[in-house]
DNA sequence: AATGAATGAGCATTCATTCAT
DNA sequence: GATGAATGAATGCTCATTCAT
């Protein structure tokens, strides 16, 4: 009669939860009744609410890092790959992931949330999870853009990583102040937007010394 | 003997705690134990949590609102300024403006919390006070950048209010994850990262709509 | 070894602390101290305070509302019933109700707290629960005193509800005042009282419109 | 430039609220704010929130018990007076009193307040100050109803003042309820509705012992 | 005579968690 | 595998009152 099991009851109804309105405003009650579910169940399936954030979590990067994972190692296997292949790689992988259940910016929304670091514990839980796979990934992008210093290829990653990350997750944010703009766009257009400001900003020239700071002296801090 | 006010005292420890551990994490129990005051003074002086929260925001961005308004005006007086001296004159504003009481990365923290969206009245609070600011940024954006699809413009700019407030929001992430890269790295060199990304993403050329979504067809979603 | 149900401890001890104190005067500490039951237990178990209030009223108006219903079915049935007999059937029936659990005087405290009206949601709870019944009881009257006005009758009842509960509610304020003369009058004596005044008054003639205000041409009000 | 003292703006903001919300529920927040006075003028002119209540009080039964004291005076000199003359005596003082500021109903609602229980303070006000007029009073009353038994006379004296400031401190509730009924009715035309019950309850005989409680043997009470 | 600021005690309510069944 | 009941701790907030000015 009931297809789902508790646990899967749960888990949609956190995710869809945290993702509206974060994880400290979203109550174990809240969660529980919207599963229609006992209260104790939680704790019962999941330990505590902590491990059920890991959980949800879990869900949407598992077979996305499996995906990914398995279509880097196919490009080292041969020659070093171009940016362009690595950059259409990975959304790829984005999009064909999250399709599975949820929208990618769910995906993106709990990536940012757990960046965005209320939930302590989350952070530690992707990094020990997750490292290798983003270190294989840095690595195939520090050798498809090799004329970049070091620390200019490290913070235009972030940059990147923050602007998709951010503008996903705050979708529904930029839709109620720009209905007009934002109104139909499905989010693998969103993709499409995202492709060129990613190939310009890494293939922009490293900065000179000279000209990284032209505010420098105006400024006390 | 004691020279600061009772509501300073508060706004202080609000801020300091509203940006490392989230507003909702934050009890006015804890805020009133590190400011050292009595708990009902948050309500005396500011009526309720809420209230002390858009009360922190307004006290970092009315003086950049203010300045930057001013700024503005100099640029639309003259000729229609060039996209370096927008995006020069918008770090500049931000670095200044910030300096007096608290770094940079608390003001772009702020500004992603209120993105990030837990606590809705927040974004309404911001967007009630300063959209005629941005409004004149954003059209003076138009005009230095006339080739652009007003589309891809819109979306290219939220990504860079993205790259940048992410990257500032999650810096002491990145500096539990990259100690060597991120060690010393003062804001205002990160001010020098952020333009050539800025400036490349802005000049790119508008994508032709053929090339947009090359990911479509694979998704289902 | 414990006979008794959270739930009902901490109903037994609301109504003694309402109807000594009413209920803005008694916290749910209180209650849950005299109880012996968690703070949390109230929430649990009813709600809010308000639904607390609500289901002491329940407990003492339903088993009455039941006898009442029942024994106003009966006299239907037959020929219209005299006045004497409405009036002994009432009194009967709260008597004979209340003496499950608690006294009259608490039943009727309970009901002069919920016309005096603070805690405003009660009335309307009054009032959606038993209007029919009441309904019923003045329909009988009405045609047990034929010869008296409409609105005449209508002032008279409500006279003789507010003597009644009024008189009850206050007892132990009397009791303060004049020990001797209330010292061990138990409560049903107090309805032998009763019987004389109401029939008197709902007895009595009803004034000609000339009569009615002796007083008006001499007050401004 | 401004009539009115603080003090007399505390006691009419106050007043109005005691009636309408009742004693507990009034916080003095509110009558400040009503009265547009600072908040610690209550204390400073009044000491307290309990002395403020009967400073509330004061000033309605002052005058009435000075005019009603007289007329009793006058009353006396002559012969006992009837029964007759002394309700209407009492009605009279009743609405020539009001009548200066606020109309009957407060001061019955407030009567009806002090009895009802809730701030016990104020009825050992009450009763310190006004007793030896009421004393007058009931004796009046003896030497009219002469052929009433002690006990009886007690009790329907106490029922009748409990039919008045019940009635009138329920007003608005009745009106809720029935606004045909109650619509146009002016507190001096109630007045002429009291007066019939009044004299029909303390003039209808004494009951003898054994018709006082036929329901005694039923009630395990 | 009046007031802005401050305070300690208390409020109803919600929380994640536990546990016997 | 699942649940109703219960709990201790903490939440934001309001209270009457005080006090220096």
């Amino acid at each position: 009669m009931e297809q789902t099991t508790t646990s899967e009851r749960i888990l949609d109804a956190a995710e869809a939860l945290f993702v509206e309105h974060g994880f400290t405003e979203t109550s174990l009650r809240v969660i529980t009744r919207k599963a229609d579910v006992n209260l104790a169940a939680v704790n019962y399936h999941f330990g505590s609410k902590t491990a059920l954030i890991q959980a949800v979590f879990a869900r949407h990067f598992d077979p996305f890092a499996e995906l990914f994972g398995a279509a880097l190692e196919r490009l080292k296997a041969d020659s070093p790959p171009s940016l362009d292949v690595l950059i259409d790689t990975l959304i790829h992988c984005a999009l064909n992931t999250s399709s599975s259940h949820g929208d990618l910016r769910v995906f993106m929304k709990l990536l940012g949330m757990a960046y965005t670091r209320h939930q302590p514990n989350l952070r530690e839980y992707l990094q020990d999870h997750y490292r290798p796979l983003f270190a294989d990934f840095i690595d195939l992008v520090t050798q498809a853009t090799p004329r970049l210093r070091r620390e200019d290829r490290f913070w235009r990653l972030h940059f990147l990583l923050g602007s998709i990350v951010f503008t996903l997750s705050s979708l529904d944010t930029l839709r109620g102040m720009h209905p007009g703009e934002t109104g139909h766009m499905p989010v693998r257009a969103l993709a499409g937007q995202v492709r060129p400001m990613v190939l310009a900003t890494l293939q922009a020239p490293s900065t000179d010394s000279a000209a990284i700071s032209p505010f420098s002296q105006e400024t006390s801090l």
